[in-house]
DNA sequence: CTTGGCTCAGTGGCCTAGCCAATAGGACAA
DNA sequence: TTGTCCTATTGGCTAGGCCACTGAGCCAAG
């Protein structure tokens, strides 16, 4: 990379659709903490869910499988192999120094305050009918009486997705085991859910937007207020 | 299923029809002493010729492309890329897909942007001190004709230290073999040291003064700077 | 002569539709 | 209980087709 010249060298990147589809499933998977052994849906109703052919969605498994995400059984289906367990490493080194929570949650705000503002940039259609799938579902889960735990994560999960940015994903999924115990224990708290789910609607509605600034803000906010809690647990 | 041991190998490896293709590629790459930029024949001649359908040979070359042998070309062709003896693992498969500058920016934005305002308000003198060295190793490199990358490096890491954030400092470990190359594109500029140096000394400044905003202000400002080039890269 | 727009052939992207092959699990007979 | 067979389910692969992008050549306007 020496070379001086090449002033323009890269053409503008191209994605290709099983790129996406790659790593929507690939988040899917840390999403819904899917680990070794776990199933995956089969190819036909998987490629429907996902609004893609079978051959596409059968690109995109080929990459997973070289990447060594998931192993492809024929016959038998889709399971997700235990290499992508990975995110264990920092998780243990965080564990073992206990009280972190702080931690997370400023490497949370860090991610997902950029993550916000990308997607309000970048967000298709797509992408904004799932977060608003995700609204819905939590939601439905907490006028049933539910904590909306499962739709916190999926909302979160399809922002990062509209974010497309494959880096951050990336990085969200080591750190997606620390947070889901913040998760818990916040929505734990009386009343949570509902502020909880209030915050997830500005910050969808900033992205629908296409307000980054603002998507940005609201993120921030919200997981300011998470951070509310496991600080008053925490410490001073 | 029952069995928790099982004295046989989990199953017996099946041969994929792409699999078998994505190997004759590679090798016929390899044999005929193909090299960066030259063209494989058209996806429907090479299939005919392959025998398989232009479905599986799809799936070759996305697998190809993953591990970074070839890239695709959409409306141009099949390319093969550079070195491809590398053919690392997983890590070497992940850059593939991550080797896009602006992801790398926009990610090394969110950690470090979080990081400087962290560093400003938790820095111990120690730590000063490090940013200090840094600082002063880099201006020395760059006095006698060097582009400071080392000192970059340093100066970048003692502000991580700075921050005093496991989790931060872990992430920012695993993206840094990414951004050392953003880095070398970077510093490889004419005059970018300097500015590069000049941008250092602004985030120092705030950090010594105890200023969130102005640090994470700074930081940005830096990686914003640095991310200039790899714009001018993508001009069509 | 240069510039910009246009056309067109070549090439990859993705889809629909379908049949083949492997697997797992249940039914059933020994 | 054991072993065999059947069958629904699921992935493997093909065929054929339309669309989108790219690059090269042509041509008129400046």
């Amino acid at each position: 990379m020496s070379a001086p010249e090449s002033p323009f060298p890269p053409r503008l990147l191209r994605t290709r659709l099983y790129e996406q589809v790659a790593g929507q499933i690939s988040s899917w998977i840390s999403d819904n903490g899917l680990g070794d052994g776990d199933k995956l849906p089969p190819e036909r109703e998987l490629a429907q869910r996902l609004g893609v052919s079978r051959a596409t969605l059968s690109q995109a498994l080929v990459a997973l499988e070289v990447v060594g995400v998931v192993e492809v059984r024929h016959g038998d289906g889709t399971v997700v192999t235990a290499g992508h367990q990975t995110s264990s490493r920092i998780v243990e080194a965080i564990r073992s120094h206990a009280d972190r929570l702080p931690e997370i949650i400023e490497t949370r705000d860090a991610l997902e305050t950029k993550i916000a503002s990308l997607a309000a940039a970048r967000r298709t259609d797509d992408d904004l009918s799932r977060i608003d799938d995700a609204l819905a579902f939590m939601a439905a889960d907490i006028d049933a009486g539910g904590r909306g735990v499962e739709g916190d994560e999926r909302f979160h999960g399809a922002v990062t997705a509209a974010a497309h940015s494959l880096l951050l994903a990336r990085l969200m999924d080591e750190i997606g085991d620390l947070i889901k115990e913040t998760r818990l224990e916040s929505l734990g708290q009386p009343g949570r859910p509902q502020d909880s789910l209030a915050g997830h609607r500005a910050i969808a509605e900033a992205i629908r937007a296409g307000d980054p600034a603002r998507a940005a803000e609201a993120m921030h906010a919200h997981v300011a207020m998470v951070s509310d809690v496991a600080l008053l647990r925490e410490q001073r």
